[in-house]
DNA sequence: ATATTAAAAATGAATGTTCATTCTTTTTTT
DNA sequence: AAAAAAAGAATGAACATTCATTTTTAATAT
């Protein structure tokens, strides 16, 4: 038991040194090495839990988008209303990205970098299924504009990856009230406008 | 004038290959070898026009930024109309985008990794004054909501890189509908709802 | 026009470093 | 005391950059 808790750790210590430096040097800038003592581990132990680079990038990439995952859907029940849905998920995001920006801002480098495998991508993209469902079932019911997947992602969910690169640069603290605001542009932009009809 | 010209062509083939090559591989796997082999040229000539690889990069940043937003503001006449001004800005950026993906998807990486230098991440967004300008004009004539420049970069601009990211990566071709159904989500999440007033 | 030459541009091969990975030994666990 | 885990040092390849030559260019003299 014992052995099995301390390699977790290890292995956690690894992902987390990796997130950091990958973060704030780019994947090219940062050795295994650099890696290892950030962890406090030798460098010959990372081939100990992966395979190689490549693979310790991978598997935190997962780890990670499997965390956001997670914690984006916890609260959510496929019962209640879509507009409901939409706004709790949206939320849960929100609050995962700007409170654990790290991560949020890993997972922009490995979206927008040729940084992890395709296989791992498209691992990972799985993850999304049930805001998908969702919005099958918004469009189906009228509530939200019948226009393509892609465009309600980038309408909503990802403006909020370059607000928490902005946080992150800039030093632009988003208060309670811009969350608020942006919800509602995100909602706006995608609800069907029922006096328009 | 030979002389300059054949200069001119060197730099520009450097510059192309190192988009080409950071786009697939990423920085971390495009070696000066490759990119010299791409571009014809021997790994030595490169550091007779750069001063090292991080200023190749740096330097393929800007030019590419400049080249983006000479496109995106070359027909923007500031003395039309708000909504105008902000259409016309917004489809020619699709249309950079969309057309030259290739380099649309450099820049998105740029701006989503401490890949190039801090430096030259401020000097490119100098370019975007002239949207910043149009926003605040349109916040003072109360047709833009008054919301941060964050946020309407975010939820307006900000999106089509991601959508550019999903063309080249799932074959998703956005047609002339598409489009317009972005430009729509986009104005309709920013401009003021006269009729909600 | 042609030949000559100095300067500029370009090259391929070296250089020295950095790095991912492996090997051998040591430490820890059971 | 055997097995598992971890370590540090070693290895070899890859790479950015520089060096010593060669080629090209452009200006001048014939």
């Amino acid at each position: 038991m014992a052995k099995l808790q301390k390699s977790i750790e290890k292995k956690e210590a690894l992902i987390n040194a990796t997130i950091t430096l990958v973060n704030n040097d780019g994947f090219h800038a940062a050795p295994m090495s650099k890696i290892a003592k950030m962890a406090n581990v030798s460098p010959a132990t990372i081939y100990l839990y992966f395979k190689s680079k490549q693979d310790l990038v991978n598997q935190t990439y997962l780890q990670v988008k499997n965390a956001f995952t997670a914690y984006a859907f916890e609260t959510y029940d496929e019962k209640m209303p879509v507009e409901d849905s939409f706004k709790m998920i949206w939320f849960r995001i929100a609050e995962f990205k700007f409170r654990d920006c790290e991560r949020g801002l890993f997972l922009a480098q490995c979206d927008n970098t040729p940084m992890i495998d395709e296989s791992s991508r498209q691992e990972g993209i799985k993850n999304l299924k049930p805001l998908l469902d969702l919005w099958k079932k918004g469009k189906e019911q009228g509530i939200i504009k019948p226009v393509s997947d892609y465009l309600l992602y980038a309408y909503t969910v990802n403006p909020l990856s370059y607000l928490m690169m902005i946080k992150k640069r800039n030093a632009f603290v988003p208060t309670e009230e811009n969350i608020n605001e942006a919800y509602q542009l995100a909602w706006d932009s995608i609800k069907v406008n029922k006096t328009n009809k």
